[in-house]
DNA sequence: TTGACATGGTAAATCGTGTTAGTAAACCGT
DNA sequence: ACGGTTTACTAACACGATTTACCATGTCAA
């Protein structure tokens, strides 16, 4: 087990200097180096083994070709994450394709000692997506007034910071038009989350929206507020088909909790679309393959990813951005759970 | 915005060589500085915003405090690989624990290019972890006679590369005996994947020697192949209720396609557990909430994270490794779908 | 007095590349 | 024959740390 070869020693055993040696193998445009010699060095370099160390490749040049990929969320969430696969494998195919690596380093909410900031400072990476913003990020506003690229996944008002977000209002407002043209008119909320998360706002305020659009009048006790989580569907949605009259529809802002609330409906003898129609929200990977199928809205969970990775990369090449907030449609995915294949509709 | 602060600006501001620096920011064990200096350098530092450069303390030292995470999936496996999220937590928790970074690279099986132990060879990593090796693996087998550290994440037989696994022929005999112990003889097996794949072969022969435990034949007509969607186990599932006289129970080996198989018997109107028992495989986090509830193998995905970084960092560091081939063990998690909580048992 | 040892540091080598500025030789047109 | 250009390459510096080896001074026991 000989030493790693080093650009000197390919240089040496071809006979020509290190600076040849860098300018043949990375193909440095503009330089002119005989067919004979690039040859010899390509040759010596594959008989020695050779491959150029990354860390003093990142010092010369002062790149990392790497970025950072921040997931503001506790153990639990992140587990829990359905989206999280396509999320992160759009980001990666992105940036593999633009020739960077992908950190990834979950970090609680709680944690605001801006440990990841560390990745910026430090220079192990040349820019950041970072996932699930808070407000109170006293030190994330640091390193974007110092300049270092960053792009957020999700907003942050009251800032300029570059973003990627989806579109929750359009995409409830979808959900809720579908329900109302179906001709429901008793139609319930359940939220993904408190309103505190914008998103969540955002899911109910497009629900409003389509309502109001409709004439509809907006009913504070058809809304039920879920927390992440099937059971907080499950307790919602009891409550729910509790009510007299029952809501002939229900709107769930999140598929997770949609489950749980489909589970309400199930134990209750009750039937999907029959009973109640519903419409989830993320199009998560198994909506497709529950009971029934269910009708959602889905997020391009890998496009954000992809989307996130191309404006880094550009802010990092110091492009001027035309557009440094991007939102992304929502598209609504119909299957049996809202009662529009069955030709289901109900009566206003 | 000037320029970066380097060790060398805080040595002069404070009065004594970079040495010292590298010596006071790193707490260097067994050196000497007097407290007062050491505090100059600390203060000193902080108020230039110092930050010491990656790349340079890589280069210096020969350690990138990185881990290279490969996933041998296709980007459609990686968007519905339901425990990712758990797995690549568990990486990242313990690499941080442990002051390590995580470099998360998908490639394809397909291909052969060997890209990513350019991630050793370059040394961007001081080690990786490979899920999803595969036998035609070259690159692989020669980075490991090289030396570079690599822990698989699943087995690679006829090779001695440490590897954890988890126990897929305990877990699939755990699953059906749990079904021989509710009454169940006519049970039937749907795979996970086709048996090229290890584990999805060791499930087999897991419900197999469950089965010649227990004095009951091995029935091949009893035995279909998913293919890692539910639409193949709603196939597969179909076929098995079309069979006369109908199996009483089935161990589907994977909780996606159980969901799959679940859909075709909710579509023929039969009921879970009644009609047919189930037990599946993996406990994805959404087993719970379906409708019935899955009773399934857990599979700790977590764990499998943490353990391949613990034996990883060992290796890196040197240590001798006692037992370099880790099997984890599995758990059944009992909920409604087997009909064991209903006290439901069949005749023999 | 002297040798040993602890204290509190520093000088200088090293890590392996990228890159700018420069140069020797060959070529070329007149 | 000669100035100018092209060709093909190299010397030397920069990047920013870690780390080994060494040194000056003071103290203390023999």
């Amino acid at each position: 087990m000989s030493k790693r070869a080093t650009s000197r020693d390919v240089a040496e055993h071809a006979g020509v200097s290190r600076t040849t040696v860098s300018f043949v193998l990375n193909n440095v445009p503009g330089i002119r180096i005989s067919e004979d010699t690039r040859q010899r060095v390509i040759e010596v370099a594959r008989q020695l083994n050779y491959h150029p160390d990354a860390s003093a490749r990142r010092m010369a040049s002062g790149k990392t070709k790497t970025i950072g990929f921040i997931l503001r969320q506790t153990p639990d969430q992140v587990f829990a994450d359905h989206l999280l696969p396509q999320m992160l494998g759009g980001v990666s195919q992105a940036a593999t394709a633009q020739g960077f690596h992908v950190l990834f380093e979950p970090i609680t909410p709680e944690d605001n000692s801006g440990a990841y900031v560390r990745l910026i400072r430090e220079r192990h990476v040349d820019g950041i997506i970072l996932s699930g913003p808070r407000f109170d990020d006293r030190e994330l506003l640091k390193i974007h007034a110092e300049g270092a690229p960053v792009v957020l996944v999700g907003q942050l008002s009251q800032t300029d910071i570059p973003f990627i977000d989806v579109d929750n209002i359009g995409g409830a407002r979808l959900a809720t038009e579908h329900l109302i043209g179906l001709g429901h008119r008793r139609i319930a909320l359940i939220t993904n989350a408190s309103t505190a998360y914008s998103a969540s706002l955002d899911r109910l305020i497009g629900f409003r929206q389509a309502l109001e659009t409709s004439g509809i009048p907006y009913d504070l006790s058809l809304v039920r507020y879920g927390q992440f989580t099937p059971q907080s569907g499950e307790a919602a949605m009891n409550e729910l088909l509790d009510m007299i009259p029952r809501p002939t529809a229900v709107f769930v802002a999140s598929d997770v909790v949609a489950l749980g609330a489909l589970r309400a409906v199930h134990k209750k003898k009750l039937s999907v679309p029959h009973d109640i129609a519903f419409v989830g929200f993320d199009d998560i990977p198994l909506a497709e393959s529950v009971s029934p199928p269910l009708t959602t809205v889905r997020i391009p969970a890998a496009g954000l990813g992809w989307a996130a990775v191309d404006l880094l990369t550009r802010i990092i090449a110091q492009e001027e951005i035309r557009n440094p907030k991007v939102v992304l449609e929502t598209e609504l995915v119909v299957r049996a759970s809202c009662g529009a294949a069955a030709g289901l509709t109900h009566p206003a």
